[in-house]
DNA sequence: AATTGCGGCAACCGCTCCCAT
DNA sequence: TATGGGAGCGGTTGCCGCAAT
């Protein structure tokens, strides 16, 4: 039966035999584990069994829900198809102006940290961030700073149409330059606004109560300013009496960075009319 | 028409953290 | 306090479809 490989080394039980080490029992169960499970894309039917099986029963144990389903998959694969794809409330469409505006300003303020970002994203996933920064947003980063051409975003989402496809591969190259780019710094330690990066980003980000927060993150080239991580890229960044504007009246405008707003308003041209800008 | 290269997305892997025992 | 298991995270890979040659 399915689980039946799946459950067969219960190897913290196991006692060292043999000259078999428990790391190494650990390992040939690992391997033995994996050969028998599926891997790769799921079909219709497993989804159907797993949306099933959660809704009946939730999802307190996730090792135990493929055995308990009857699904050749391990519990981490059904997580993942769960957590970012079969999830009722996850939103698949286009990434709306307000969404890329989040990620690039959180991606500023958190890095990499796609959960930390996802949270305030209602409906989009991390994986999905993630993918569509990997994709999109991360090409114009880096150019940001070479200013050379640049991949427009796709902003149709994840279940586009052929003729969208299209459209969108014939017309996705567009020049953007920032001239004046932030640099960011890997630096040691920083306390901005409340901000330790050396803390775990969700230490960092419960802080911020809703999307209305974000609104003074609204700058983002002072955002870097107030990070403390902006290399000599102009006064706008380096200016000690700026950055304490900002701390003291966070929700005024200060200094939008022209090329990041030129850059943005690209990409909603893009979106808004799937062309050329 | 066949081949190659590239982009995008779904999924896997390895690691860390948290919590129960 | 130490240990092990489960959950979650970020990085990476593999596959598929499309465009270019």
């Amino acid at each position: 039966m399915t689980h039946t490989a799946v459950g067969i080394f219960k190897v913290k039980d196991m006692k060292s035999r043999n000259g078999v080490s428990r790391p190494e029992m650990m390992s040939i169960s690992q391997k033995y584990q994996n050969l028998c499970l599926k891997k790769g894309a799921w079909d219709p039917d497993e989804d159907q069994i797993l949306r099933a099986y959660i809704k009946r029963y939730g999802t307190r144990n996730w090792n135990e829900v493929p055995k308990a389903a009857g699904l050749l998959r391990s519990g981490k694969s059904c997580r993942f198809r769960w957590m970012n794809y079969l999830r009722p409330d996850i939103k698949r469409g286009n990434f709306s102006k307000e969404e890329v505006q989040t990620i690039i300003k959180l991606h500023e303020m958190l890095g990499n940290s796609w959960s930390a970002i996802a949270e305030k994203l209602p409906g989009r996933t991390d994986n999905d961030i993630k993918n569509f920064w990997n994709t999109h947003l991360r090409k114009s980063f880096n150019n940001n700073i070479s200013n050379t051409a640049v991949q427009a975003p796709k902003l149709e989402g994840t279940q586009t149409s052929e003729e969208e496809s299209k459209q969108r591969k014939s017309s996705n190259i567009i020049d953007v330059s920032f001239p004046t780019a932030p640099k960011i710094l890997n630096s040691e330690d920083h306390h901005v606004n409340g901000i330790n990066e050396n803390k775990r980003v969700e230490d960092n980000v419960g802080s911020l109560e809703s999307i209305g927060e974000l609104s003074l993150l609204d700058q983002p080239s002072s955002m870097e300013a107030q990070m403390g991580r902006v290399e000599d890229y102009g006064e706008a960044y380096t200016d000690q009496m700026g950055v304490q504007e900002l701390l003291d009246y966070p929700n005024v405008s200060h200094n939008f960075d022209a090329g990041q707003e030129f850059w943005m308003n690209c990409l909603m041209k893009t979106q808004l009319h799937g062309n050329k800008v």
